[in-house]
DNA sequence: TTGTTTTAATTGATATATCAATTATATTTG
DNA sequence: CAAATATAATTGATATATCAATTAAAACAA
């Protein structure tokens, strides 16, 4: 059977854009904030936005499974980016709040964001930006749906 | 500022993406081949067809520091799917020789690769996977040309 | 209310990611 | 040629990925 060589994919095109663009903005990240990843970031806006979401929540939307997570948060911790408090409402969760560390971060996080993205997008219209949103999300869909 | 959250963006998208096809492809390999990872098949399936390439490349070819290939390559020793040799021309490389395991799971790969690349494309006609090649090497440019 | 099942998070083992430093060999330059 | 530089790969330290197993608490059922 003759294949079509993996580098020569849609598949390959999307790895190595997802990761151009985690390179640059992991780049810019630690300019300007030191000893925190992108991933830490990303982490910190959502506990910021949304306090209420638990740790396998805020693992999906990070692209993680929950023992990463764990870690992930430990080591957050470790760096005084947030605390693990006590949920009275479920003692199987905790709380994650933001250290003052911490929501400097945040604070400081949107501008870079930001930046990034318009760099990453410069040229790209609105309409192809949807059409590819399009399009992965049926490729997703086309996995999902066959992943048991 | 007020930034769109991360999981809105198409990034995100293009991340969710590749995640999916990933575990698709990952199941689909493991119901087939136990004991070894998709990126380790790709990694056979380059050296099967360009042995001369060293480490370097192949750490490109699979979106992989030259460090964690290393290691990559050490399982892949062990598990005896591939074998160092010397490299008279060059000691400080190595020749790259798949065994007879090795050579057994290449010839099983394709029929795999096709199907999950099928089932993962299925619905989305040639124009629009042009299109989202095109518009991803554009991102990919964009953040490449800014990365030092 | 007790036993069962589910849910949330952690832990263990192993592999991979990342960055910096190091080793060995090749190549280039004065 | 000898010294300096470049290249290929490895190693160390730490973090993250993945899967399976485990713990603790909550929710449900008999």
């Amino acid at each position: 059977m003759n294949l079509v060589l993996p580098s020569e994919t849609v598949f390959h095109a999307i790895e190595s854009t997802i990761k151009a663009y985690r390179k640059y903005s992991q780049q810019q990240i630690s300019v300007n904030m030191a000893g925190i990843t992108i991933d830490q970031s990303l982490a910190l806006i959502y506990i910021d936005k949304h306090p209420e979401l638990n740790q396998n929540a805020l693992a999906e939307l990070l692209f993680k499974d929950t023992a990463s997570l764990t870690r992930m948060i430990n080591t957050m911790v470790k760096n005084e980016f947030i605390e693990r408090a006590i949920n009275s409402d479920d003692l199987r969760r905790y709380k994650l709040i933001l250290t003052k560390k911490g929501k400097d971060v945040v604070n400081a996080l949107p501008k870079i964001i930001a930046s990034n993205r318009n760099t990453a997008l410069e040229g790209i219209s609105k309409e192809d930006e949807q059409n590819v949103k399009r399009i992965l999300n049926k490729i997703k869909d086309n996995c999902n749906n066959q992943t048991l």
